[in-house]
DNA sequence: GACGGACCTTGAAACCTTTCATTCCGGGGA
DNA sequence: TCCCCGGAATGAAAGGTTTCAAGGTCCGTC
C-alpha cells in the first residue's frame, strides 16, 4: 500500500507548461510576472495549462536569474524564551507586511550553532539578517555587511557604526530594578544571573550597581549569585544556594537578569516555604507574560518585544533597500512593572 | 559617515576564483566537493584565491543545478507555546544530525498564512516540511506530497495512509486527566479549551466525556467551557466565567486542553481568592516548563516533546531519501504528572 | 624508447527562470 | 493600396554551480 505515492516525479518547468499551452517560454514568464501585457486567451490558456500540470515557480532558478531573495531572517538567542518568540513576531509582522518570508533560527545560545546558521544564511542569498548574538563581537557580524548581506543586530548593540541596532537600555532597566527594591528599604541585595559574558546580564548588573552606588551603598550590599544561564532550572538551583543561607546574612531582595531565572528562583522558595515578597523581595526582567501568571505575581522590567522586533525590520529593510541608508542605533526605554512579588503589603 | 559601507558590490562567483587561481571552474568546484581530488598544490592556491576574494558559495544556484536543497521546514501552529518550540528542538537535533539547515514559521493559527508559508516553501523546493496544521483537511497538505515536496503531519494524524504522522494519544491524555480527578471523587467536571474545531481539543474533549462515562456519571457532568483560542489569556477569561457562578453549581475540577489556558485559569483563581485546590482542582496539557513553575505546581498531562519532533524529522527525511519508504502514522503515549493543583491535601 | 596507467585538470552542457530586443500581426490613416 | 503603429508573442542570452566525459601529464615498466 501506498506505494504508487513514492516517486517524487521530476517537478514541472515552464518549459513544459509553454509547450501544453503552445506559447513561448517568454509568454509564461510573462503571465508569471506581467499578467497585463499577456491577452486574455492566452493568459487563461497558460493559467490552465499551470493548473493541469501542477506547476510549482522554482525560487531558487528565480533567485539566481534576479539575483536577489524574497527572505529575511532572524537568528534567535533562545527559542524557548518567551521574550525572543515575542520579539519575532513583530519582526513577522514587518516582514509580511512588505511580502518577504521570515525564517526563524534557533542559535540556542550556542557560538558555532550561530556561526552555521550564519554562513547558510549568506549562502542563501537572503535579503537580510536579524540577528540577537551571542557573541556581539563575533568577527562574522562584520563580515557578512562587508560581503554584501544586511546585518541587524537585535537587543543588543555594539560600538562603531558598522551596524544598525535596536536595543533596550539594560543598564536603565537595571536601575529601575533596585532603586524600586532600594526605596523599599532593602539593603541586602543579591543580583541573579550570568555569565556576565552576556551582553545583557552585565549591563543589567552595572545598573543595578549604579543603583546601589546612587543610594550610598558599598558595592558589597549587591551579592551576585551567578548562573550558567537564564533558564527556569538556573533560577531553581539559584534559590537552593539562597536557601542554604542563614536569615542573617541572606539578602532580603532579589534582583534577576530575566523573568525565566525569577520564576525558577520564584518557584524553588514557594516550596521551601520562603515567603515571597516577605522574606525574600523579587524582580525580574521582560515582563514575559507567564511573570504575570508565576506563584507570585512578578515585579519585572518591561522592554517593548514586539516593537524591537518591527523596528529591527524596519531599519533591515531600510539597508537592504535604500542606496542612502545610514546606519542607526536605536535604544528603547524599559519600564517598571509592579506586581505583588515585590511588594511586602498584606 | 558610514557612507562606504552602503555599496553592496556584487558577489564574488567561482569564475572570478578560477580567474585568479589560475585554474578552471571545474577545478574549483572539485575543491568545493570533492577536495580529495584535487592535488595539495592547486588546492591550496584555490582555497586562498577564495578567502582573498572572499569567496560565498551561492546555495540558489547549486540547488538549481543539484536539484535538491538542504533545508527542512517546520511550520508551527503557535510560535510562542513553549510546547511547540520544545518540538522544534527535538527536530532540530534530528536535522543538525543530518547536516540540514532548518527553517521554523509560525503560522499563528492562523490557516492563510499556513497557506502562504507552506506555497512558500514549495516554491523554495526544501527538502520536506513538517507541520502542525491549523487545518489537518487542509487539501493543500495533500497537493505538497503529490508534487514532490515530502510532508509530515506533527501532533496530528489524518484518515487514509497519505502521509506519515507522530502525534500523541489525546483521547487517552483526556481520559487519563480526568480519570484522575474522578478518582479524587470529583463529580462536576469543567473541560476548559476550544475551539472544538482544533483536532488537539476535540480528542482531549472526547477522552475526558469518555473518562466520565466509564465512571459512570452523565455526560452532563462534564461542563464544556469554550474558549476562542488556549492562550493564557484565554484562560483568565475562562476563570472569570467560573468564578461567576454560584458555588452549588460550580464544577470542583477543571481539566484545560492545554497548560496556557490551565495557568491563565490559576491566576485568576488565585487573584479571587479561589483556593487551589481545595475550591477547584486543576489539571492542564502538555507539562510545558512553566506549569512545574506556575502560583501552584499544575497537575498536567506530559507529552514527550522531544521525542516528537525527533521522530517526526526522522520520517521526513526517510521519506525524502528512502526510496520504498512507506507512510506510518506513530502515535506516543502521554503520561499524567501529578501535582499541588489537584490534590487537595493540607 | 614506447606504452599503460594513475592522477589531475579541463570545458561544455545542464538546471530553470527572467529579461529585452526583436519579430509578427492586424488595423487605421493617408 | 501602402505605411506605420501598437499590442502581443518570441527566442536567445544570462545568472552560478555542478557533472562528466575527455584530455593532459608524468612516471614506472617492459
Amino acid at each position: 500500500m501506498g506505494a504508487e505515492s513514492a516517486g517524487a516525479q521530476r517537478p514541472v518547468s515552464v518549459r513544459e507548461v509553454a509547450a501544453l499551452a503552445g506559447v513561448s517560454l517568454g509568454t509564461v514568464s510573462n503571465v508569471l510576472n506581467r499578467p497585463e501585457t499577456v491577452s486574455a486567451a492566452t493568459l487563461a490558456r497558460v493559467r490552465s495549462a499551470m493548473s493541469q500540470l501542477g506547476f510549482v515557480r522554482n525560487e531558487p532558478a528565480r533567485q539566481l536569474r534576479a539575483g536577489r531573495s524574497r527572505t529575511v531572517a532572524y537568528v534567535m538567542l533562545d527559542g524557548s524564551n518567551p521574550f525572543f518568540t515575542d520579539v519575532a513576531k513583530g519582526i513577522e509582522e514587518q516582514a509580511e507586511a512588505n511580502d518577504l518570508s521570515l525564517y526563524m533560527c534557533n542559535s540556542d545560545n550556542r557560538v558555532e550553532r550561530e556561526l552555521s546558521y550564519l554562513s547558510r544564511l549568506e549562502q542563501q542569498r537572503v535579503q537580510g539578517v536579524l540577528i540577537t548574538p551571542a557573541d556581539a563581537n563575533a568577527p562574522i557580524l562584520d563580515e557578512l555587511p562587508r560581503r554584501g548581506t544586511p546585518l541587524v543586530i537585535v537587543d543588543r548593540t555594539r560600538a562603531g557604526d558598522t551596524h544598525c541596532s535596536v536595543a533596550v537600555d539594560d543598564v536603565l532597566g537595571g536601575e529601575l530594578a533596585v532603586d524600586h527594591l532600594v526605596e523599599l528599604g532593602h539593603e541586602r541585595i543579591a543580583f541573579v544571573g550570568g555569565p556576565l559574558s552576556i551582553g545583557q546580564v552585565r549591563d543589567r548588573h552595572d545598573g543595578a550597581l549604579a543603583a546601589i552606588a546612587r543610594a550610598g551603598l558599598g558595592p558589597d550590599r549587591l551579592t551576585h549569585l551567578d548562573t550558567s544561564g537564564l533558564t527556569v532550572a538556573e533560577g531553581r538551583s539559584a534559590g537552593e544556594r539562597l536557601a542554604g543561607l542563614s536569615a542573617r546574612v541572606r539578602p532580603t531582595a532579589v534582583f534577576c537578569a530575566n523573568d525565566l531565572l525569577a520564576i525558577g528562583l520564584l518557584q524553588q522558595c514557594v516550596s521551601i516555604r520562603l515567603r515571597v515578597p516577605e522574606d525574600l523581595a523579587i524582580v525580574g526582567y521582560d515582563d514575559i507574560d507567564f511573570a504575570a501568571a508565576s506563584a507570585i505575581p512578578l515585579t519585572s522590567v518591561r522592554q517593548p518585544r514586539r516593537q524591537l522586533g518591527r523596528t529591527a525590520a524596519g531599519l533591515l529593510l531600510s539597508e537592504a533597500n535604500d542606496p542612502d541608508h545610514h546606519h542607526e542605533k536605536v535604544l528603547f526605554t524599559p519600564e517598571l512593572v509592579v506586581r505583588r512579588s515585590s511588594l511586602a503589603t498584606s
